[in-house]
DNA sequence: ACGACAGTAACACAGCTGTGCTAAAAAGGG
DNA sequence: CCCTTTTTAGCACAGCTGTGTTACTGTCGT
């Protein structure tokens, strides 16, 4: 048998490759010969692990999602539901570098399979994270209504939808300006909203 | 003299066929002689109006600054402050398939403009919308207050940015899921927000 | 050692890219 | 009519694009 190599972690680390180019240059110098570039490899050993450019976009994005699925699952239920609701936000909105990076890149395709003859599958990968974002914060205002930090007058489905906006606003925010909208800032603006929802 | 035609208007046409091939296709489709195929022009001719790519796709991602912000100023003042505060927030928010079109084309401008080395300066239109929306939301906000219709309890810049990142979210959500966020959808929501804002 | 096969690189090809340049066409004023 | 200026189309060039194919390299089990 000859040389065995991961082939998940290679196709990993050319999706890194694919990232930064996306970052730097945008969506329109992500080609095969730049990414094989900026990964160290050659154009022909990339194509070994994504045989057409559309798989090698995907799975870059797929790569994504399901970091940020990891992300979210990793987080622990332990102290008040507003702590708890907090950490959860917190780590959905890109407070760190490299949080942010991986945002700009997820805007890139979110932008891009926003096109309507996708060809390529992008948005169907759209479509789930979403509803994973949503899912999220439906069991998060269902947990505040649980504990009674939820005022009775609100609606568990629009405070929902409200909350997820906002998330999703913040987030495109931090990753706009990242000099206005500081982490800090963005507790605090977290913080309020809670506050908002309380009886 | 010879033929004499409106070379502004010109430019908005052009700048308008760069839309279609940036929604049907992405940005990456965004080329010279695409945009004049879908213009019905030769390539030359387009090139004759915008000298280089990059100028064009500049061209384009102001203009649409330019029929946000000209939709905005042609908002009357008339009525209760929440009416009109709603009237300018459902004007900002692509409730319709023309805006839904214009925040798609608009979205893949913010994603090109966020790659870092960005040489074509599409960065410096991205931050006068923002802060064009800021401003919007803070008048808002700082109208509510003085007619009374803000809780005292509430800091003003923090309502401002709250304000400003759930329309944004709320823009995105209508964009990626038409169907679900539908525009009695999103009206719901503008309603219960301001709602809760209330003494 | 050898063979079998995973991995890598390189080339070829047709087509598209942005841009520079040039020649033709169109159109209004004298 | 003709001349001047604006507008349009077309070609050329060097370079990049995705993908198909082929030849090479390395490595492991036998």
């Amino acid at each position: 048998m000859p040389k065995i190599v991961d082939h998940d972690a290679r196709r990993e680390e050319i999706a890194r490759a694919l990232w930064r180019v996306v970052r730097r240059d945008g969506m329109r110098a992500a080609s095969v010969r730049t990414i094989a570039a900026e990964a160290g490899w050659s154009a022909g050993a990339v194509r070994y692990y994504f045989p057409d450019q559309a798989g090698l976009i995907s799975f870059a994005m797929d790569l994504v999602a399901r970091r940020v699925e990891t992300r979210i699952s990793a987080i622990r239920n332990e102290g008040s539901i507003t702590d708890i609701v907090l950490r959860y936000l917190e780590e959905v909105i890109p407070l760190d570098e490299e949080r942010r990076a991986e945002f700009d890149v997820w805007l890139s395709f979110v932008a891009q399979a926003q096109a309507e003859s996708g060809a390529d599958g992008l948005r169907e990968l759209l479509g789930p994270v979403q509803k994973g974002l949503r899912d999220l914060c439906h069991s998060l205002v269902t947990g505040l209504s649980e504990s009674g930090a939820l005022r009775e007058d609100l609606s568990i489905d629009l405070e929902t939808e409200r909350l997820h906006a906002l998330i999703d606003g913040l987030a495109m925010h931090v990753s706009i300006q990242p000099d206005r909208t500081t982490a800090t800032r963005v507790r605090e603006i977290l913080g309020a909203h809670l506050k908002s929802l309380q009886p």
